[in-house]
DNA sequence: TTTTAAAAGCATCTTAGTTGCATTTATTTT
DNA sequence: AAAATAAATGCAACTAAGATGCTTTTAAAA
């Protein structure tokens, strides 16, 4: 998305344009993958407050704009919502893959998370749905590894 | 279950009996719901250690014990496993309940967690699917409160 | 251009969780 | 029963995510 883009997207939600959410707006939309704050924290560098970069991300999820997943560190993570998103409603319930060899959290968008039947009394709002594995990535490495492994000590 | 009952477990997963240890094992048994590190660590008192009480917890999730739920807060709480579990593998795929009114977590033992297609290239391990909504106990209280309500009002 | 509410920045605090090391203790061996 | 030992506890210090209060800056409105 360009930069006009972003300044239209903060001018629907009532917020002010300015450099610190514009950077956070332009990390988080070029990524495939979840971001998580830490990685953001660092990527940032003292361009923004570390307490500003909190906030940012705050509002952003209020607003609908950003949702945010949590790891297995129990470490905030966010991506970028779907269109459906707004400050009154996420629609966000779609199952999150979290490596455990490189970490990274996708968002399986086109996962959607079955319907459950709550037991009686129990009353169901929103769904966290994560799921703990090996990445594409990380698993072709692997076999790459062990394919080169296998010719050496043939 | 008995002291003894206790002591048979530790020794079956060659755990020397320690107070520390058994302490743990009676608070988290007895609850029907998981327990937070924090409030285990409040109920402790000054009776353990803080740190012993982090390395017992994770000797225990180790062995299959017990088993780690992180809450909408990111942090962990913990309840007893089932028969199932061992120190090689967890059998703990049920779903997992987080009111956002009284914050406690459970366990829907007989919810079990629906499969999942990963998309190709990714595989999955385990699967940590949590609903956040209101309990029953919660539910029941607002729904008191409200009948109360309307009865003064009218 | 002036005004102002919102946002950023800065200092300080809180708390979950970790690490290293010295001391204690449950269990084994003699 | 006493000694030996590996395992576990306790203590001090540290790390890092996240929050809070207050002051200064700034985007946008008047
Ligand atoms: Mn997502
Ligand atoms: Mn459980
Ligand atoms: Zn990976
Ligand atoms: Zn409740």
């Amino acid at each position: 998305m360009s930069i006009t883009g972003f300044e239209d997207m903060l001018e629907r939600h009532d917020l002010k344009k300015t450099r610190p959410r514009l950077s956070v707006l332009n990390i988080l939309s070029k990524r495939q993958a979840a971001t998580s704050q830490p990685d953001l924290e660092e990527v940032l560098g003292n361009e923004v407050d570390r307490v500003t970069l909190y906030r940012v991300l705050k509002t952003f999820e209020e607003k609908g704009i950003i949702h945010k997943i949590l790891d297995v560190n129990g470490t905030a993570n966010y991506a970028m919502c779907g269109p459906a998103c707004s400050e009154h409603s996420h629609y966000d319930e779609h199952v999150h893959f979290n490596c455990t060899v490189c970490f990274r959290v996708y968002c399986l968008d086109h996962l959607a998370i079955p319907k459950l039947s709550m037991p009686h009394g129990f009353e169901a709002g929103t769904v966290n749905l994560i799921v703990y594995g090996i990445c594409g990535d990380c698993s072709k490495k692997a076999a790459a590894y062990k394919a080169a492994e296998d010719k050496v000590s043939s």
